[in-house]
DNA sequence: GCCAACGTTGGC
DNA sequence: GCCAACGTTGGC
């Protein structure tokens, strides 16, 4: 079992976004970053745990849990010339970009705040979110880092 | 809105 | 394969 945070742009794709989503499980189209890609493929599996995390917001943090409810398949939005995430280079026999589906599970009791996190650097060694310039949309969280984020809920 | 940091592209 | 130019991300 593998823990994941993502993160999401609340005007875009909020928490409660997904809350109401039918199911309350939207599939997570979009990733055109070769890393988070490989993360996707190769490591995400169904029941894993995900920080769900506003970015680019007055204020970016971690606001809630969901989970990975399905394996890794094709990101069809690729092939799709009217969809903003087009990539006429994304062969449909061999597709370059590829997406789960997450369920929500719940918020967080607080909004858990970047600056927050970032006070705890001293014990979240190799976490990328805090690394200078940062652009991962996806990253793998160590059971450590995990439970210390959610510890200061 | 600014700008640092990083990924991608494309010329050579 | 190098690297400059460009585009994007995302905190502030």
């Amino acid at each position: 079992m593998n823990y994941w945070l993502i993160k999401s742009e609340p005007d875009a794709f909020s928490i409660d976004d997904l809350k109401n989503c039918p199911g309350r499980k939207e599939h997570w189209d979009g990733i055109r970053n070769y890393q988070a890609r490989n993360f996707i493929r190769d490591d995400m599996r169904k029941g894993d745990l995900v920080l769900f995390y506003h970015s680019s917001c007055p204020q970016p943090g971690v606001v809630g849990l969901c989970e990975i409810v399905s394996d890794a398949y094709p990101d069809h939005t690729a092939f799709d010339p009217s969809s903003k995430y087009y990539d006429a280079g994304s062969d449909p026999d061999n597709p370059r970009w590829m997406m789960v589906d997450l369920r929500y599970r719940r918020k967080t009791k607080r909004l858990i705040s970047l600056e927050e996190i970032k006070r705890h650097a001293d014990r979240l060694t190799g976490f990328p979110l805090i690394r200078r310039g940062n652009r991962l949309s996806i990253m793998p969280v160590d059971k450590a880092h995990w439970d210390l984020i959610l510890s200061l809920e």
